[in-house]
DNA sequence: TTGTAAATAGGTATAAGTACCTATTTTAGG
DNA sequence: CCTAAAATAGGTACTTATACCTATTTACAA
């Protein structure tokens, strides 16, 4: 009796690859694929699996919303999120949706058969670069619940001023901008950079645009 | 005697999934694998191989970038740029480099095969979707030549220094990541926001990422 | 071969960003 | 009502970025 696993990924590469090196194992075996959101909750619907491994960023409907129809649909039903991403935001969503298992596609391929072999058992499986911060949130926030609460939180203030500078506003416009000093634009942009480890105005623009508080 | 294949891509899951792929193929051997252009412009200095599979998204260097390089070492080196990407510029620009294979990779994975024997053969080989519209801006730009078109043109080391920034390295970084002097990044530096027509380094970085010359 | 673009490197001056401080007023939650 | 967090504002020192210059070497094409 193999684990049954369900892959999905919108480039049909990544997937066939995918599949590859998981069909190198004995016990696992891939039943289906889908290149959309939409298509793996269709499968979820007709199909049971034991493991479905899920890309995050997908067209029609995104890995997560995905991942959470499929809970929906069998309380039973695995997840693991295969992702590119080490973004916060994603991490902190997938944990809070039960989600048990989270790989990132830069890591080395065996992760991914440990995740299934770990998922399967119930277990949960972080990819070590992403757990590693995990269980530093968890020491900093000292009994606050992972999941329950934003794990770098900036007020709205701090947001509003994020966006201006990462839409290329200088801190003398973005103080102008919200009609406040320009010390009070710096030190809301000192408070948003030791809240988030940043050192540097192109970190800074980089982390507004991956958590998609403002686009390109 | 085996087309031997040198693999670069940022995500060493998808590396492994292709060579996984390959490998099923008697012809076809991988020899090795880069995690970054650098790396793989390494490969092509000290090892010999036929084909370089490169993906276009990479740190340090991205994969236009290395290929450019790679053809320079040996003119015979022969490069397929795998890519997520159906952006005109990357083709553009890829096949104005020499680049005889763009692969996307929502595409099939036999289509990485084809591309191989193709470009092996020195023949071209596009994913269809590509080949089709690159055939339709053909025939649209009869009388037009290309480069004729109001596009900036940066050049090479440009383009380098530009991504380097966009990644978040100041000045001094890019000065040593591409042993040149501080003066020389800062030449180049403010030759590119000269071209563009930028004076802030918040648009610089705004306008990598949207030409793709770096990802998030 | 000769001209031109590209890549290299330096000087100098000003503007902007980063990193430390302190301190007051406003706002919202227990 | 009281308190903690948020928003406000200023000081000072140092680093980095931007904007002007000049100038040499290399590579390539007319």
């Amino acid at each position: 009796m193999a684990i049954d696993v369900v892959l999905a990924d919108d480039h049909a590469i990544v997937r066939q690859g995918l599949s590859a090196v998981i069909s190198q194992e004995q016990d696992i075996k891939v039943i289906k694929e889908a290149s959309n959101g939409k298509e793996v909750v269709d499968i979820a619907k007709n199909d049971s699996a034991d493991i479905f491994i899920i890309d995050i960023t997908m067209p029609i409907l995104n890995g997560l919303e995905a991942s959470s129809q499929i809970m929906q649909i069998n309380p039973r039903n695995k997840v693991i999120i295969l992702s590119m991403h080490d973004n916060r935001a994603f991490i902190e969503r997938a944990l809070s949706l039960g989600i048990k298992g989270y790989v990132l596609k830069d890591s080395a391929a065996d992760e991914i058969i440990q995740a299934i072999r770990a998922v399967y058992k119930n277990e949960y499986f972080l990819s070590p670069r992403i757990s590693t911060f995990v269980i530093q949130d968890y020491i900093d926030s000292r009994g606050q619940k992972i999941g329950e609460k934003k794990i770098v939180s900036l007020t709205g203030r701090e947001r509003e001023v994020l966006q201006l500078i990462a839409e290329g506003y200088i801190n003398k416009e973005v103080a102008a901008q919200l009609k406040i000093s320009l010390k009070t634009a710096l030190a809301h942009r000192n408070n948003i950079m030791q809240k988030l480890g940043i050192h540097r105005q192109a970190d800074l623009i980089r982390y507004a645009l991956k958590e998609g508080i403002t686009t390109i």
